[in-house]
DNA sequence: CTGTTAGCGCCTTCAA
DNA sequence: TTGAAGGCGCTAACAG
């Protein structure tokens, strides 16, 4: 009677077989097919069968195989993420946001860190692209060729956030840090500034940040502006160090910091030497956001929503994931902006 | 001659038909099963097939499909990690060790964020386990029934994180929360503080260090000790609202805080409040690191070495994927510590 | 050292 | 609405 012999042994290890689709649908005394159209498009089962289906599901304890799915459909349901570091990191809200929202619409994360290496990146992204996410996020718009290519062949949806780009490879959401150092600039001229002091970590946003400020501060006319560059991560010692390095040197009226962490390191710092913030010396973060705001009463920031990146850049995958291929052709380009906030005036 | 027509058409879609061991192999003149050994166990190939398989790659821009190599060979190398968040968090730097680590002995990390929510863990464990990772590593000791099972049946090592237990699911790598709150009184009642404050947000770890830190204050006949448990997740902002209720009410002579985030917070309404810390009211955090240390010279921490925790975790799922499927029985109970830092002495 | 055969577990396609 | 056949791309196991 067996047209063939069923080829997985009848096994008298413990090791439990793990519970294939076969075993579903015997269970439930159907076919196979039907279990997993029961599982994965509910719609196209009538109700009872439906049910049997789930019943049997649950006897089991069965868990569909999604490398065997994603193999036979070629859909993973994963997405990538791509981010320079996690710890002390501006990026924690976004991947919230981003990670949340994939995972509600069910698909779910793979996590790459890339410690602001384009090369680590590049390997990174060819290992994953192994995986066949059906998207990917990149921290930043700045990749190798290698990188761009391999991206680009692979035709799924690529996301660049936290900056803008005229040349993305599809889409990007993000601000412009040069724009955010130009602004920096201005209003601190505005206020009456005119000493600057820059504190940063070796990060290339971070430092096209400071180096548009500086620009700015050129073109009105002042030409020095301390910058000290310090090794990643960025943490309240590093920030700390940043401004005693500043205070010792230049004495600067006012210190720009590539990030709130940073900034409240210099806070303690100026505390440390009994100055006054901002009498003494103003100081101005970046990142905010559930930090800084409303807690250090002296402490300008330049506030970025990260979470509103990261709700945005779901959202993009997600439209195109459910689109059809024609329309893989229409990226976007979104700038989420910046605001300065100035608690002194506040 | 052919003995089977090609069953992929010849592509004239712009769409470039992806690439696969068997394209590689027609290019290096080897079968499939030759590029299979090149690429993932070379040892066994001559230097000069080797060479010629290299190349085919090269020139066809050839990725590996994880999804049909894990399917075939039933491992995946993929890791899987949960965590309740990764906002302001408190795991940031054992993420980033966890995943440095695996990164660089070539498996991938998948990341998953249950909110402190079991349930939301049960989902994203059922979830992931579809995809067959090789590992998990979970935050926490204390998950629904319905997830030990599945953990326990899916025979893969199991690290959980950040806290101990007798009961480990298999491995566990973390420190004694219940040990802390006790340490924590002990070391404040030392001191000769006898008016206590606790501001924790809403997380089952914290919780537990407040309630074994007021345990322990109770048995040295300390009777009321105001617990403010707010929402997560631990801001700065949440800390000073703490600090808020606790000043107004209570007046503390020290608060002790379910993390340093939430302690900078209280340093922060201390300050505005023109208190002096630690004369006025002595502060304790939690966590510590690259955060608070050195920094707030008034803020003592109970200090926790995230990096080591997950640089173990990382350890004990890569020495179990060489291993035997025996010597999978060995899980190991780690307890890696904390201490108390104490700035005012210091 | 290299090749052949036979699936891994699921989904697409087509037929009933 | 359900079922049967075939293959996704790769690797284990064995043969040469």
């Amino acid at each position: 009677m067996a047209k063939k012999i069923s080829s997985r042994p009848i096994s008298l290890s413990t090791q439990p077989e793990s519970v294939t689709l076969i075993d579903v649908a015997k269970v439930a005394g159907v076919a196979p097919m039907t279990v997993s159209r029961a599982l994965n498009r509910p719609e196209l089962v009538r109700s009872d069968t439906q049910k049997k289906v789930l019943d049997a599901v649950r006897a089991t304890g069965y868990v569909p195989n999604m490398l065997a799915g994603g193999l036979a459909s070629s859909k993973s349901r994963l997405v990538a993420i791509l981010l320079p570091t996690i710890a002390n990191s501006i990026f924690a809200e976004t991947v919230q946001a981003l990670v949340d929202k994939l995972t509600e619409a069910g698909y779910q994360t793979l996590l790459g860190l890339t410690a602001y290496s384009t090369a680590r990146e590049e390997a990174l992204v060819e290992a994953i692209l192994g995986r066949r996410p059906d998207g990917i996020v990149l921290a930043g718009t700045s990749h190798t060729k290698a990188t761009v290519e391999r991206l680009t062949k692979a035709r799924i949806p690529v996301v660049e956030i936290w900056d803008l780009t005229n040349k993305p490879i599809d889409t990007v959401i993000g601000f412009s840090h040069e724009e955010v150092g130009k602004q920096v600039a201005r209003h601190l001229l505005d206020k009456g500034y005119r000493r600057f002091g820059i504190v940063s970590v070796d990060d290339p946003r971070g430092l096209r940040r400071g180096k548009s400020l500086i620009a700015e501060l050129r073109k009105q006319g002042i030409a020095d502006t301390a910058f000290k560059i310090l090794p990643a991560p960025a943490t309240l010692q590093v920030g700390r160090e940043g401004a005693a390095l500043l205070f010792d040197e230049a004495r600067p009226e006012v210190i720009v910091c590539s990030s709130d962490t940073l900034a409240q390191g210099v806070l303690a710092e100026a505390a440390s030497r009994k100055l006054s913030v901002p009498r003494d010396v103003a100081v101005m973060g970046f990142g905010d956001l559930s930090t800084a705001a409303h807690v250090y009463p002296s402490l300008s920031t330049v506030r970025v929503d990260g979470t509103t990146i990261g709700m945005k850049a779901a959202d993009a995958l997600l439209s195109r994931f459910g689109a059809s291929p024609s329309s893989m052709d229409m990226p976007a380009r979104i700038d989420t902006g910046f605001s300065i906030i100035d608690r002194e005036s506040a």
